[in-house]
DNA sequence: GTCTATATAGAGATAGAC
DNA sequence: GTCTATCTCTATATAGAC
């Protein structure tokens, strides 16, 4: 999916997309992207017909490329420590974007939920669900492991880390900013680790 | 201050605040307001120039209503513990509101932080520093006292708190609602009190 | 302090020519 | 597939009567 796709439609996702991540989905505009990408707003129309696809879409493309990444961790050999941090760092590198910070697609629409159709609203719920069970493994694996210590329920920690990460990377924007962010992740490296 | 404000100006707020609370700033109008509260537009602008003043304005009292709260937990002679459960309670309470469930005023502006003004940015700044200042003391006295064991850094651990806190409510409404809320504060717990 | 009326700008979306 | 032109709706904001 999305390989064959015209180069004009994956510009456009390109630029919604970062639109999303930095000012969020009801700050984000058809002409924003006009502007950006250099196409008239009624071109925008014929790839997407209305903005509520467009954002079905971009989580769609969005959810599929991050659990690839997160499996290309997830399954690989590396220690279960080295796995999570690495985790971690998806999340890290979106904050650190050049050209301002952004934050997670499913973070940013997530605080605007309660204004996504139903579609887009089970796609964030499926990221979400999606990255609890990646985590749960992980963590479970790394406990008997001994690379983890900590005490509870994985699938827990799980929730927790996510909700972390989320969170982290979506409040440092406003505060303190990547310092912040890994202030955070070591501190929840140490907790899980101990 | 905000003590002796008309009621008119007083429900203006409170219905701009819970509007948000749920859709987030960008996705709330001043006709909303119209309608929930029974005034013209007009003269919601009356009371609010600007919406970004009525913004200011709304984080202004925000932060002093909570900060209120916090510290009448956190300078009790409650255990520390206790402290850190009825802070939590306070992130809880906000999730169980009748009518639908809301998060945080300044989880909610922090993502949507780049479309804020200058002020308003500021205001979201300090209500993020003022709740991890105070989580820190907590955390550090309770530690002390051999309440939680955690390791690192108490004002590491502040900020790995508050974040998780402001994540877990923003995301807990896409997903699980208050009962995933509740896994992962318990969860949280664990891992301090090790 | 609230109203009616209006200004102005921007949103998402559609029709139809090229 | 992209364009011009336009529609409709809603947004923030202002002027001035009551």
């Amino acid at each position: 999916m999305f390989v064959n796709d015209s180069e004009t439609k994956t510009r456009i996702l390109d630029t919604a997309q970062d639109l999303v991540q930095r000012l969020g989905a009801n700050a984000m505009s058809y002409q924003h992207i006009s502007d950006a990408v250099g196409i008239r707003k009624a071109s925008i129309h014929h790839h997407f017909p209305t903005k509520e696809v467009l954002i079905e879409t971009l989580l769609e493309r969005y959810s599929e490329h991050f659990f690839q990444l997160v499996d290309n961790i997830f399954q690989s050999a590396l220690p279960p420590k080295k796995k999570l941090q690495r985790y971690i760092d998806l999340f890290e590198a979106t904050l650190r974007s050049e050209g301002g910070e952004k934050a997670c697609l499913c973070g940013m629409l997530g605080a605007e939920i309660a204004t996504l159709g139903f579609e887009s609203t089970a796609k964030v719920k499926m990221f979400y669900e999606g990255n609890e069970k990646r985590l749960a493994s992980v963590l479970a694996e790394g406990r008997k492991a001994k690379a983890f210590g900590f005490k509870g329920d994985p699938k827990a920690a799980a929730a927790l880390v996510f909700a972390l990460l989320e969170g982290a990377g979506l409040i440092a924007r406003g505060h303190g900013s990547v310092d912040q962010f890994r202030k955070i992740t070591a501190q929840l490296t140490v907790l899980l680790v101990a």
